[in-house]
DNA sequence: TAACGGCACGAAAACGGTTTCGCAAATAAA
DNA sequence: TTTATTTGCGAAACCGTTTTCGTGCCGTTA
């Protein structure tokens, strides 16, 4: 049996409503009994039930991230950022994947509908299941804080990265690598990310000199086989697409891959780049240029922003939009292909 | 307010034990009184509050999952094994991160001595803190099974792969390749998992015909920029070794910069092999051949253990010890260099 | 001496469930 | 008809904290 503030007040010959006082160093106790307390209950190891006092306190000291998966890149070094700054505030940190299917991000926040945490911070699944489990959990009072992948139609709190600018730089850049016949390749449509970067590349493709006509967006089917082959065919068509950019890290990769078997070389048949956060691009041949997302600093400014409402209940989420920059890493699967 | 028990029992004017046992689908409940309570329960959306029950059940239906790095494509994988089987239970799961080091590892299971979770998968840390707060958490009758990096003096569950057996075939692949002077790459001394692969590797030697001399283990700074200077000094002196096994994945990297740094030719001047579980490993130019582990496994495996411990009082975690295959993939960077 | 104000502490009510036990009514057995 | 037994439910204790509201004691002041 672990030890309880019961044992302390026996062993004490105090009331447990001294041993709580004196362990939160109330003025209500005197110095000496404060010094008795603390030095008991350090000797025998004494670490309070978490649960008891989130049932009486009403607070669980506790948030939930919610992504679609750990396994990438992007959000593992997100929930490090996230991580880092529960650590610093003394928050615990529960982990939910979606694994892009909606109905589980609903069963999962369903969940969060009687205290299990304070807060939740969330990365949309790809596979949107409307915003209903969005709108109840704010409804309930739990901060919502989206980040990367946000949802513009919930009053929440938003991080993310200028996904317009950034597909903007990456067809800019191919286009004056000089590239006439720039392919994107696409994810899941409905997701704010890549609707974004596409209005970007159609935005820099509108202000250029190039004919619109030349230039394609692949909406690659989610099962890597299948967008494999999807790109292959496009590869193999007339009217080879001479730039690529991945809009997702598995997509850039993926690219390199099909170049690779149809013996195209990267950067001279074709130009390659992708929105990624892997160090493995610098050390790819050729090594990637990309766009790389500030997903550490992401995921820590989303948990300082839930962290901030949770400390001061007049500071509203609601208004909450922060925009951080990805930055564009020139490097030779762009370059002209001398030396 | 969320709604609780009480507002299901004021509603349907019963008592609070009977909307309990209801919903538990006990036999002293009437069919037609549960469906009644559930079908109000579902109405109201009520979610019942999991730290009261927590706390008067002595269970808190959450593990703790307590890794280095969470950014770190073998733990990401296996949080991502854990994680499946967690959900498959209907478990939540919390996670911590020690950055290596030994004091956070102390003090993140400091506060698992009261009920917070009801059981712990742990990689330990590099920076050992001896394993004193190991022995005291088991001593808490708190299950404890370690993956990957394991403690073999406490006396809990464990779940490996088979590290020596992967450094003497790593080791085995290099010489059949015609190395003569094999530096193998190796991270924190202390770790298990590193020194049982440089077993592996000094068993293969010793197996072979090749003198030993010629052979080198060099133990790197835990800093990467320091670590790539030992490289380099090493790649550039007399003696420049043929093959080199980086035993973490980033030092397999940091083995590829070097060489492209001092254009030596992977695989012709130097083969290049590392342990990684990255998928761009393939896609590096040379492809990487790898030792890659069964993150995923190894995860859902320890999280299979823990469970099987929590449901069954009578099975002991204690004698549990697995040991799941690593694979050797063989890539472009130990070929001959030939096409 | 009576009234008063800190000081240091304790009794007890919460928090929201679970669980044990008891109890009445309905049914079955004698 | 009396006695068991079952069925369906409620009262209340309990889990370990936190927090409110006393309360007794001491020293000070009128």
């Amino acid at each position: 049996m672990p030890v309880t503030i019961k044992d302390l007040a026996q062993e004490l010959r105090l009331s447990v409503a001294t041993i709580s006082k004196a362990l939160k160093d109330s003025y209500e106790i005197s110095a000496e009994t404060k010094q008795r307390v603390l030095e008991l209950a350090h000797r025998l190891h004494y670490v309070p039930n978490p649960y008891a006092s989130s049932l009486r306190k009403g607070s669980s000291k506790t948030i939930a991230v919610v992504v679609p998966e750990v396994a990438d890149s992007f959000f593992a070094l997100s929930i490090n950022g996230i991580e880092s700054v529960a650590r610093e505030k003394g928050y615990h940190v529960l982990i939910y994947q979606t694994h892009e299917q909606g109905e589980r991000e609903q069963a999962i926040l369903q969940a969060f509908h009687n205290g299990r945490v304070d807060g939740v911070l969330l990365s949309v699944s790809g596979d949107a299941a409307g915003t209903d489990h969005f709108e109840e959990l704010c409804a309930n009072d739990v901060p919502l804080v989206f980040f990367d992948r946000v949802c513009t139609t919930v009053a929440a709190a938003r991080v993310q990265t200028d996904d317009q600018v950034s597909g903007y730089m990456a067809t800019q850049h191919l286009l004056e690598a000089g590239c006439k016949r720039i392919a994107v390749l696409a994810a899941d449509k409905q997701l704010s990310i890549i609707s974004d970067r596409i209005a970007g590349f159609e935005a820099a493709i509108a202000e250029s000199a190039s004919p619109r006509g030349k230039h394609t967006v692949l909406y690659c089917d989610a099962a890597e086989e299948n967008a494999y082959g999807q790109l292959v065919t496009l590869l193999q068509g007339s009217d080879r697409p001479d730039g690529i950019i991945g809009l997702v890290e598995s997509l850039a990769l993926l690219a390199y891959k099909a170049c690779n078997a149809l013996q195209l070389s990267i950067p001279r048949d074709v130009k390659v780049m992708g929105f990624s956060n892997t160090k493995a691009a610098a050390l790819l041949q050729p090594s990637l240029t990309t766009i790389t997302q500030p997903a550490f600093d992401m995921g820590r400014q989303a948990a300082i922003l839930l962290f901030k409402a949770l400390q001061k209940s007049h500071f509203s989420l609601k208004e909450e939009w922060h925009v951080l920059p990805s930055v564009l890493e020139k490097r030779a699967s762009t370059g002209s292909g001398d030396a």
